[in-house]
DNA sequence: CATATTTGTGTAATCGATTGCGCAAATTAC
DNA sequence: GTAATTTGCGCAATCGATTACACAAATATG
């Protein structure tokens, strides 16, 4: 039941020096003497020293903490994308303080003010869906503290972002359906204000319009893109005069749902509808058939965002804010797979 | 561009007060009176004063932070207990610093000391399949800070547990398929020196030797219970001279891994082979046929966990450490349903 | 050999909020 | 009307580490 609370001080009085001296010997500083070096960080060892880093914080103004910010962990592209972000901050010595807002505009305002005030050195964030207002983005920017955007971003801020490019993701996948064979393709997306399902969109209609193929706003089914999503805007779509015979669907949750409603009305996929969805969740490689997705590489997305966070620090703010755009790749599985291997 | 760091001694001078005075106001300390308290309010309001939780931090020693180690975020039971723990203590005032350990046993220890080095107030964790030595852990005992194990757990460490009861689950799980008419169920389970697996191994006994079947160590697979391992062990099974009719696996991955090889081998799930799976991972309602889980309550366990921590912090460590077992709740599907609905 | 530099360490202020102690004024008690 | 309390606030120390400045001793320069 030892005392395990040692402070410089200690280590000064035992050594009959002062505590700037154990503090530049700890730091390494050129004007300690290498003795005295020596024997501070055996006494250190010996005292099982542990620092205060919150005293050092309060000192120079630097917690060595990273906020983050997401709509909830329990979804794989953001608890992947942590882990990114993790890999490089702690590398470099910072924890990270994670906060989830739950798609919440309120505590997502809150949750700022809370990492503020825990003076954390940076933030990184996505956004909630039901976020329009940027103010309390704007009080970040103006204490000086880097933020970064990540996935759900926006220009009209002036922060860094990185995201992945999903007019390019969805351009793939809709091409990708083409090139198998189907001719009438459906499209899930959610609220059109969202950037990232407005690109998808654009994608898919690109892709159609490339290939010579129209534009029918009737297939373009608007939803949550949950699971029952899924399953009843396959439903709707099925009633339609002329069905579709593949989706392109801006979540894989919502595809799977999809999948599960063609088998229930007794088709096939990818025989008679295929199907292909955005984020490479884990499910999606389990599911029967194994799902073709968009794979937004979340992990290397995480790890940009914290180097740019990293970066911002150090450089001061020359050259930023700057722009990651990341390519997706199209992850082929047997959900579209309708001629064989492409 | 205006400067937007104030302190207390800013709204003091501006009112010609002292600092000390302000700090009780803004405490609402019972000797200050109301029009002092009134006027501090409304100058911190208006020099958007942001109070700073480092000096408060370090002149009570209490951070706000607790710290919660997990072995890796990006897996739906740690990422909900995670979200569980953050339910409870955000609307407590805590702010809570997640770590993922890879299942490194290193990690975990450096973790550790950072955690400490961070001040938390406390620590939540979940250690390594690889954490034998738990020397780390009594170093947070030995600093007086509160320590709560939740799912893998500990009794030697003399520390607050919160698990759910794996034995039973087990039981559930094995009882249920002997109800539905399968007389010869396979286990997967993983390195047995882990208590949790251990466990779900006794449950899944006592369960078959409760209705008169006979437990067959041939029947027994042991692996790391990912997805492609499930596949395999089912392989094996399938080539026994007996093979089994079921499966209950410690792993839901692994569950439909069987799953999958199951079909492949022409055979049918549930009718010909039944499996339960472990850990109600998201992707088990949406695979084909749904797979019946054991629901390990994943956001309820890391409330209990949060609250345990917060019960420690306030009344000392009278009635501590405590264990807390939570049951499990079986969730019946198609995978196991032979019969119909029980 | 005198001056200039470098080396090694100490002194004391600082970061911002909290709090025990003290003290005068206001209030209550008897 | 005097003594005892209470009320309201200031003073100054404190948490632990960092760092500008100072200063003596050692070494270098010319």
């Amino acid at each position: 039941m030892k005392k395990d609370k040692f402070t410089i001080h200690d280590i000064a009085r035992e050594l009959n020096i002062t505590a700037s001296t154990v503090s530049r010997a700890l730091n390494d500083n050129p004007r300690i003497s290498a003795e005295t070096k020596q024997s501070v960080l055996q006494m250190a060892k010996r005292l099982n020293y542990q620092p205060n880093n919150i005293a050092a914080a309060l000192r120079n103004g630097k917690s060595r903490i990273l906020g983050v910010i997401v709509p909830r962990i329990d979804r794989s592209f953001f608890s992947s994308a942590v882990r990114g972000i993790e890999e490089i901050a702690n590398t470099a010595g910072y924890n990270v303080m994670i906060c989830q807002t739950h798609e919440n505009f309120e505590k997502e305002v809150t949750t700022v003010e809370a990492l503020l005030n825990a003076q954390v050195d940076g933030i990184i964030a996505s956004y909630s869906k039901g976020t329009s207002n940027f103010e309390h983005f704007e009080k970040i920017k103006e204490k000086g503290i880097p933020l970064v955007l990540f996935d759900r971003t926006s220009d009209d801020l002036g922060v860094s972002q990185v995201a992945i490019d999903d007019f390019l993701g969805a351009y793939y996948a809709t091409a990708h359906l083409i090139a198998q064979g189907y001719r009438r393709i459906a499209h899930y997306t959610n609220i059109r204000k969202i950037s990232i399902f407005k690109e998808r969109l654009k994608g898919y209609r690109e892709a159609l319009t490339e290939h010579g193929l129209p534009f029918d706003e009737s297939l373009v089914q608007e939803s949550n893109l949950q699971f029952e999503d899924g399953r009843q805007c396959m439903q709707k779509l099925m009633a339609l005069p002329e069905p579709p015979d593949a989706v392109f669907s801006a979540s894989a949750l919502s595809a799977m749902g999809a999948i599960q409603m063609v088998k229930q009305m007794g088709k096939r996929v990818p025989e008679d509808i295929g199907i292909v969805g955005f984020s490479d969740e884990s499910f999606a490689s389990l599911s029967d058939p194994q799902l073709t997705t968009v794979d937004q590489h979340s992990i290397h997305l995480g790890n940009k965002a914290a180097e740019i966070f990293l970066q911002e620090l150090s450089k001061g703010s020359k050259d930023f804010p700057r722009k990651v755009v990341l390519k997706p790749d199209l992850i082929i599985r047997q959900s579209s797979l309708r001629k064989g291997k492409p």
